[in-house]
DNA sequence: ATTTTCAAT
């Protein structure tokens, strides 16, 4: 339920910057931290509903842990007719999800028009192999519908800014930050990139076969 | 050149 989680607490500066380091050789980070916004569309207007942080616990992706929350963080998105409502949420996660996660949210999305979501992420999970599921759960979320992207210096202050107890203390980025967010910025614009065999789905659809 | 990864002890 909603109370197993402290949304008042926000991270801790050192937990925040060891988990969302984008290094390249992100050693011991045994944990992944999800930190969400939540808002509400009101016609053409969205407003700031709900926000906080979520870690992982054992046997569950903090990914799913999100979805097992959602009813509760987004009241009424569940509703009938007048009463459904639509809810945009961004998140930024230490980790790109799993396969099995991103399948889940990719068919979870499907049946939830009403719900968009846009995600960030500091480092691409299990990301290295051409033929990865990994990959392809990546593909299958854009086709959901998600924007997916990697974090950059400007979404890292955000997060500071938004779910850090930084007690007014500026953002200090680390060194290579910049240069690690392009280089995987490049390598999940790569991944993003529908495959021949897609392509050639996409003709064939076209064209009604 | 190679290193890690929502642990497993």
């Amino acid at each position: 339920s909603f109370s197993k989680y402290d949304k008042t607490v926000l991270l801790p500066r050192k937990r925040f910057i060891y988990h969302y380091n984008n290094m390249r050789w992100a050693r011991g980070r045994h944990e992944t931290y999800l930190c969400f916004v939540v808002k509400r569309r009101i016609g053409p207007d969205t407003l700031s509903f709900d926000f906080g942080h979520l870690r992982n616990r054992t046997g569950c992706h903090v990914e799913l842990l999100f979805l097992r929350y959602l009813g509760a963080l987004c009241p009424g998105l569940w509703g009938y007719g007048e009463t459904k409502l639509t809810y945009s949420i961004t998140w930024f996660c230490s980790w790109s999800p799993c396969a099995d996660c991103s399948s889940k949210l990719a068919q979870f999305l499907r049946q939830t028009p009403n719900l968009r979501l846009r995600i960030f992420v500091s480092r691409l999970y299990f990301c290295d192999r051409e033929d990865g599921l990994e990959r392809e759960g990546l593909r299958m979320l854009k086709r959901a519908g998600v924007h997916i992207t990697v974090m950059s210096y400007k979404d890292f202050f955000y997060c500071w800014q938004t779910f850090v107890a930084c007690n007014q203390s500026r953002f200090k980025p680390w060194a290579e930050l910049h240069r690690n967010s392009v280089r995987l910025a490049r390598k999940l614009n790569r991944i993003l990139q529908p495959c021949e065999t897609e392509d050639l789905r996409d003709a064939f659809k076209l064209l009604g076969l």
